[in-house]
DNA sequence: ATCTTGTTTC
């Protein structure tokens, strides 16, 4: 580990398939200063003119967040032809980079480039990720068109976007309309099974694929594997590791991080580390998705020794350049109060993506540190960032957080003219809470009643906690109704509304609510907290 | 050159 290439003497110089070995060989020379003197090897001696190794040192920037170092190997390609804007495109897609993707396709659309089936996976995988519905069925149309549509690779990528939008029914056409079905297309169908809880599903197309004549790979199992763990049936996980033996095939890396992201996922985090550990003794190492997968475990358990010991762990490996695990380890060190050092990471971070913007605003907002968190929104306005739901519950979080009404609003707004997201609970109360505060509570209260959804009991916590600062008595009882009758187990609500009344020297109801709480024993439980000493 | 398994923000 940590190792630099071995750089051959200039007199003798390898073959080009021995250098894209070197390359590719990333368990040591992932590093991207290893990498670097390398590139620069390549390029002093007249070996970068070869599309095979461009190519390939496209793909490795990218892996190790470096879209920009990419973009000008791919520029200096010699022959710019369209297999150079498949590795771009593919590498970009590959890693998260979903919106740069796009992008690129589309200067490569301006150029004149016409749409080859080589490209077409990478744009559905990015279409895919972002939800861009629309978009990846525009280019499902331009398939058919193109007449690409019985393609497996394409098929399995349609098949794949299909499932992650949630919409089976065409991801079962797209398969039907397939004649024959090889084990990709299988494995596309089984995983979008798994993954919308179609168990018997899943299962009886192993049974079809059986019987003609193909067998499943470690790919079908892991896939069996994800869905079955992410649902928290923990029977059921271990009854597809023994089918898998069974048939010869040994839980891989995969299939470990699988299982390790089911736990973090049903906040089973001890048995997560558990997982964790068991995969070490059998000799596998972790990658960058093990590790992302990891990191989350260590926000919650308020412990960020281990967290400390993954991200050593990732400067050693280089897997710490990777744009996941970038991201994942900003958000560990915000959770955990970290800031100087989540705002270190970002600041080192060359390509920012969504996720990696959304993080730090996250961590702006819940430390009070509005101003900044405002300050990254108009960053990403200006660089054309996709924005996404999540973005503006952070921001909006911010706004309430600091009293920034006016901006909250004219945000709110924006996000659904602008930008076409409709409103979610979360972002309704942020908006009530904004609202509230500034002491409309009137207003509040409207916009609630004009919403789409049912109010949940943030939403009415809001206004319950608007109503308390402000004395409002009449909207307060309204809210604790609701509240009751959302978490009636809840004592915090009645205390609260108690309080209200006794600040508005209505001392009979005070009374009454009172014998309410005693005669429904009620419990306040002690609130406490704790931290592990580093 | 492109595809199917695992991965980050609520």
């Amino acid at each position: 580990m940590n190792k630099f290439p071995v750089i051959p003497c200039s007199f003798r110089l390898l073959s080009i398939g021995s250098y894209v070995e070197l390359i590719e060989n990333k368990g040591r020379d992932r590093l991207l200063s290893g990498g670097r003197v390398l590139h620069a090897h390549l390029v002093t001696s007249g070996i970068v003119r070869w599309t095979r190794i461009a190519a390939k040192l496209v793909t490795f920037y990218v892996e190790c967040g470096k879209v920009a170092d990419a973009r000008k190997v791919f520029d200096g390609m010699p022959k710019r032809d369209i297999s150079g804007c498949v590795v771009m495109i593919g590498a970009c897609a590959r890693n998260g980079y979903y919106q740069e993707s796009l992008d690129l396709f589309k200067e490569m659309n301006n150029e004149g480039l016409k749409l080859d089936a080589f490209i077409v996976p990478s744009l559905l995988k990015a279409s895919r990720n972002l939800l861009y519905h629309e978009f990846g069925k525009m280019v499902h149309c331009r398939v058919l068109k193109c007449s690409f549509e019985s393609d497996a690779f394409i098929v399995s990528s349609l098949i794949d976007m299909y499932s992650n939008f949630g919409e089976l029914g065409n991801a079962k056409k797209v398969f039907d309309d397939l004649g024959e079905h090889d084990l990709v297309v299988f494995n596309a169908m089984i995983s979008g099974y798994a993954n919308n809880r179609q168990s018997d599903e899943a299962l009886s197309l192993i049974k079809d694929m059986k019987l003609l004549g193909i067998k499943p790979d470690i790919i079908t199992w892991n896939a069996l594997l994800s869905g079955f763990a992410h649902t928290g049936n923990e029977e059921q996980v271990s009854e597809i590791l023994e089918m898998m033996c069974l048939e010869g095939h040994k839980p891989d890396v995969v299939s470990w991080t699988s299982i390790i992201s089911g736990l973090v996922h049903n906040f089973q985090n001890g048995k997560a580390f558990d997982a964790f550990k068991q995969m070490l003794t059998h000799g596998l190492y972790p990658n960058s998705a093990t590790i992302t997968t990891l990191l989350p475990a260590c926000t919650t358990l308020a412990n960020v020794k281990h967290g400390k010991e993954i991200h050593g762990y990732s400067v050693v490996t280089g897997l710490e350049d990777h744009g996941f695990v970038r991201s994942a380890l900003l958000d560990m060190y915000g959770k955990c109060g970290f800031i100087s050092e989540a705002m270190i990471l970002f600041r080192k971070t060359p390509k920012k993506t969504t996720v990696t913007f959304n993080s730090m605003m996250f961590c702006y907002a819940n430390h009070g540190l509005s101003d900044k968190a405002v300050e990254l929104f108009n960053q990403m306005e200006d660089t054309g960032e996709k924005l996404d739901h999540l973005t503006f519950t952070a921001i909006l979080t911010a706004c309430s957080h600091a009293g920034l009404t006016d901006l909250g609003q004219k945000l709110f707004h924006s996000m659904q003219s602008k930008y076409r997201i409709n409103p979610r609970l979360e972002h309704y109360a942020c908006m009530v809470d904004l609202i509230g505060r500034a002491g409309k509570l009137v207003e509040a209260y409207e916009m609630i009643k004009a919403m789409q959804m049912e109010p949940d009991l943030f939403v009415w916590g809001a206004l319950l906690g608007a109503c308390r600062n402000h004395g409002n008595v009449e909207l307060a009882r309204i809210a604790a109704k609701h509240l009751a009758e959302l978490e009636p187990e809840n004592s915090g609500n009645g205390l609260l509304l108690s309080s209200l009344y006794a600040n508005a020297g209505s001392w009979e109801s005070v009374v009454g609510m009172k014998k309410m709480i005693k005669k429904k024993k009620f419990r306040r439980f002690l609130a406490s907290s704790w931290v592990e000493t580093v």
